[in-house]
DNA sequence: AATTAACTCTACCTTTAGGTAGTAATTTAA
DNA sequence: TTAAATTACTACCTAAAGGTAGAGTTAATT
């Protein structure tokens, strides 16, 4: 039960960017260097974010990336759904294909109340709630 | 963020175990067939509940598999460890290695509620609590 | 004793996630 | 105008998860 690689990483990789405003541009090494994050990986990472229009990025010398929205306008689900992590509204914890009230799954009941205060948490934490929160890693 | 496939069917298996105590004991065949689970990857699956002690496995012809503990002594939690699929009470949301009071990631204040939440209902459903709801599938 | 219906073990195959390599394209500065 | 610093693209590699195959072992039935 947890977050796959690509989606903690990219939600690093916001937070950061949100915590460094005063850096008109971060570049692809500087951010690599920063989080610790392979450099052709997180590079992979950074095209997906521009084509989901979370960043933008500005080609050649002196480029970089920067973000195309308010911090407060990116929520950490937004990330998620980039990399189909989040927490589908119909999916089931026990991976059955038609668990609802007709039919359910045996934790669905339990599930439930746990599953929306992460979709809660998720849906209302903006890249602002988050960044420049403990280390800055 | 979900459970893997491993975990999904564990649950499923030993909580229609559980469902079916009239039964003194189900064979790969039949758990198979009901829990719509492919035959081979189950027995495999079988051998390490078998081996991690919930379940009993009794061989040769007539033979079949039945639960070694009481169903209310068996959590849900349990079996998620056994995949190494249970929420890690250090674990780090966005897996930074050192994530605590001293550091902590950028998630970490708002994941407590939610991850805690869910340990606690991970760790107090037992396989009692689950069976019989539902679809009994 | 042979057959049959079960579980067990080892090895392998397939798909997906995670990660790497190399080159092309773009922009600025010297 | 060339070199350097940057992002973008395509293709590939590796490790892990998910799943399959086949032969071996066990025990009840006939």
């Amino acid at each position: 039960m947890k977050l796959n690689n690509t989606s903690q990483y990219a939600i690093r990789i916001l937070a950061y960017i949100a915590d460094h405003k005063e850096k008109s541009l971060l570049s692809a090494v500087e951010l690599s260097t920063a989080l610790v994050i392979p450099y052709k990986f997180l590079t992979k990472i950074m095209t997906e974010l521009v084509k989901a229009d979370f960043i933008e990025s500005i080609r050649g010398r002196e480029g970089g990336f920067k973000l195309q929205k308010k911090a407060s306008e990116i929520k950490v689900d937004d990330i998620l759904n980039i990399f189909n992590d989040s927490i589908k509204e119909e999916e089931c914890i026990l991976g059955i294909g038609f668990c609802n009230g007709m039919c359910k799954c045996a934790l669905h009941d339990q599930w439930m109340e746990p599953k929306l205060l992460m979709q809660k948490m998720f849906r209302e934490s903006s890249l602002e709630d988050i960044a420049g929160r403990g280390c800055k890693i």
